[in-house]
DNA sequence: ATATTGGTTTACGTTAACGTAAAGGTAACT
DNA sequence: AGTTACCTTTACGTTAACGTAAACCAATAT
């Protein structure tokens, strides 16, 4: 039915080595069907290592990604376990406040590079000038 | 005149070790005054350890903040060289669409979280009603 | 006088996240 | 049959960013 990927398949796409989604296999954060010796990954495992990169360009560990990715599987029910849903609610809330606290810093390093631009770009009109 | 600061009051300031502080030193990052043998940081040596941790929070590496803050010292007159300048635009505007990424993963991710409180409450929810 | 507190240098240790190399299997050209 | 192209496993190597420990001054508290 959906389609499936080979490792290379996703290694170019996401612009990886091989070596990097055997890695995370190792690590337990995928496990792709095999057909003989070869991996093969469905739309679910893409989706998986989406989240897991997504996670690395915003600084988490691979720790941190698999936490996050294992206790809520995206698009499938949290498991219906009381303090478990409870610390999903927490571990949620951190990470928002961490998000929060990138986007402030986003903004302050976006303006920092405005005001190093425009004084750069000053300077470059100067040197035309002189 | 202006205020100084031991390695300590910074280091509980930002909440890491003199170790950290000592290291970047290292790397060629900071330049503290000596009182015989002890370090003494001035306001501006506190300003580059906060652009440092700025950088860090947002995943840069030191190697890249070195860059960064070497290229540009905020407060100061960019050094009028035209090729340095405009390396520094391009580095400007790399940064930039860095983090605008870094944005767009943001606001997935805070999405994501939007999704999986909503499910993890509604669980709860049942529980609660069982 | 000595013990504690806070600074220093030097140097080896540690962890995460892969890189790189060796050695081998299988299927498909030529 | 041979070589090319991917896949595999196993295992040692590497880098960044500190941690940790040892051994040492200098000033203050007891």
């Amino acid at each position: 039915m959906s389609r499936t990927y080979s490792i290379r398949d996703l290694a170019d796409e996401f612009d990886i080595t091989t070596r990097t989604i055997r890695f995370y296999e190792a690590e337990g954060m995928l496990n792709p069907q095999r057909e003989g010796q070869t991996r093969i990954y469905t739309p679910q495992d893409r989706v998986t290592l989406k989240l897991i990169l997504r996670g690395k360009r915003l600084g988490l560990s691979l720790a941190e990604s698999r936490e996050l990715i294992g206790m809520y599987r995206p698009g499938l029910e949290p498991e219906a376990n009381r303090p478990q849903l409870e610390k999903l609610l927490a571990v949620i809330e951190q990470r928002r406040s961490h998000l929060r606290q990138q986007l402030h810093d986003i903004e302050r390093m976006m303006q920092d590079l405005d005001d190093a631009e425009l004084k750069a770009s000053e300077a470059l009109a100067a040197l035309k000038g002189a």
